[in-house]
DNA sequence: ATCCTCCGTGTAATCGATTCCACAAGGAGG
DNA sequence: CCTCCTTGTGGAATCGATTACACGGAGGAT
């Protein structure tokens, strides 16, 4: 592959020329430029960007290391960050932590190693020693959807609180009291909020939420649908599963339909984060949306702030409730039925 | 970041020394490998893969540039390349096309400035000038999924003109005579093939397969929306509707209901390419299911064996039929039904 | 005509690693 | 005791870019 080395001597200049023309560096002559892009065309030259690298220090490469890329809400939030990267002229490399520590950390260590100009990391635990450092260190780092109380760095998340009392006031309204949730990991932040806004709002109706009614989850399929069998198996299973995450949603769903129940007249269900497929489930299920668009969009703009030295702030987007049938109809939601 | 020099400094020895130690050379003794490890640990020093791969000219990367991150079964295959590209101690960096000729183009580009070691593409479309040149190029490639025909570059592929004869004898059996299509691009292997597949098996039967019930859809699930409702909006709409991947069948459905219509009872519905929710969608979807693991697998596999320089074959594996109720029950299935 | 600027250009240092080559020390063999 | 080989080590070149610095020539001001 021919190197800038070739391009100047096909040019007949120095490759200091060849590089002032390469980074449009202002004093560079008519002619010599015209020679050197004939040079760059005619030998089909493209600048090595490992040593561009090397030399100025910046890769204009952000990480991006997300927990599970088979969940649906974190291929959207993955798409929504290269996009807007892009705009801004920096690349994306995504890891997939697979929900597990040891490979967030070999992410992470592949990256830093890599040289990438900033970090974007929605953990998957309470974090590692690794993880710790890292945001100690002075590679800019943001975090994304999840975050670890106590660290020092900016957060782009949407607060699910609102959302969380809509969807039990539905819930309530239709006539529910037994609520369930399978929760996501309590070392996780959008495992243990989630479960601490779901008791909040019960408690504004007075319902309480027993620890029978808390399934312990790791957000994949598989641990929707031991949670939701442990439920059934109750002596009052309860009225409503709500899944905080999709993949658990599927999973429980699974399980409903092996005990050969339906929903929502048999048991409800409902789900944080919204997919598209959540409209031709049967039933469509209720779920809480998140605006991964505009977190992923904010997401890189704090960590291009952070790598220009500028101060940014975290931010918090609201989540909506999206109602669909899953749960049932409340009195007011009627029409069609009498 | 402290580098290799500091290391040496610390540990007293020079640069090289330092290295060797890194790179498990034979020839240092143990007493400066014990200080050079020393020096290492305090420091905290990790080698710069920036720096090593410029020396090396080899970054141990490979590069990924697949169609649509939003298409679960992309996101699959993904996973499970940069599974297998880890296991042989190589990272993945992915990059995604959108359906967008040019944005592949510039996933390509940048791929090929950082020079990775080898690039998996599942090509947009026929072959930009830049795709064919890469091709033609020493850059080891391999196509994934999809290909371009004429160009000498190793495929990794599933076949699923079996499964779409399986699927066409199921339908048959079941009564089903007026068969639609939403075809994917025609620029694309998989787009063009399908229906070949399709139209082929359909023959077998006697059956036709007018231009009217072929729609021409790209892989998104707008274009299956609006192939749908140009079929219904015609004289003799088809009963079955056959859509070339997930996301035209996500649109399929979109479409049917909101015509109020019910599947199978009024029309029909099947897939190319099955993912988890077509379990639990209503009715749950008959499709035809990729060996997504073996393919990434395979693929990266083929790719390695070319950058090490083996001479890899393309690799074809079969794909089968899953069928589930959204084309009605042929008598031959029943059981529950009289 | 002289001096000063400014412009365009080239030389060479540099980034952080790897690796070829030279060399010193120590042991084995004659 | 001398030579030869092995082993461990360091110096320096190298990968392909960027960029500080030096320098020659043209043009303007006086």
């Amino acid at each position: 592959m021919a190197s800038i080395k070739d391009v100047a001597a096909e040019a007949g200049v120095s490759v200091a020329t060849v590089s002032r023309v390469l980074n449009s560096h202002p004093s560079v002559s008519p002619a010599a430029r015209a020679r050197v892009l004939a040079a760059v065309e005619s030998l089909g030259y493209r600048p090595n960007a490992v040593a561009r690298s090397l030399r100025t220090d910046q890769t204009r490469t952000l990480g991006l290391v997300i927990s599970d890329v088979l969940n649906p809400y974190f291929t959207a939030l993955a798409r929504s960050v290269e996009e807007a990267a892009r705009a801004l002229g920096y690349s994306v490399i995504i890891g997939n932590a697979d929900e597990r520590p040891e490979l967030q950390d070999h992410h992470v260590r592949t990256l830093l190693d890599r040289r990438i100009d900033g970090l974007l990391v929605s953990p998957t635990d309470g974090g590692s020693p690794l993880m710790l450092d890292t945001a100690r260190s002075s590679t800019p780092m943001v975090f994304v959807d999840r975050w670890i109380p106590g660290v020092d760095v900016p957060v782009v998340r949407a607060d699910g609180r609102e959302a969380v009392r809509d969807l039990v006031a539905h819930l309530h309204a239709i006539g529910h009291r037994r609520l369930a949730i399978i929760a996501g990991p309590a070392a996780t932040t959008t495992g243990s909020e989630r479960v601490e806004a779901f008791r909040d709002a019960l408690a504004e109706y007075g319902l309480p939420l027993p620890d029978d009614y808390i399934g312990q989850g790791d957000f994949q399929a598989d641990s929707g649908r031991r949670a939701t069998e442990r439920f059934l198996a109750l002596p009052e299973p309860p009225h409503v599963i709500f899944a905080a995450d999709n993949l658990m949603a599927l999973g429980a769903l699974d399980a409903i339909r092996a005990h050969g129940l339906r929903v929502p007249d048999d048991i409800a269900l409902a789900a944080f984060d919204d997919i598209p497929w959540f409209v031709h489930t049967d039933p469509p299920i209720t779920a809480i949306a998140q605006p991964t668009g505009d977190l992923g969009r904010a997401a890189v703009q704090a960590l291009v702030d952070l790598i220009e030295g500028r101060r940014p702030r975290s931010v918090t987007l609201p989540a909506r409730l999206v109602v669909r049938r899953s749960c049932g109809e409340s009195p007011t939601d009627q029409r069609s039925t009498t």
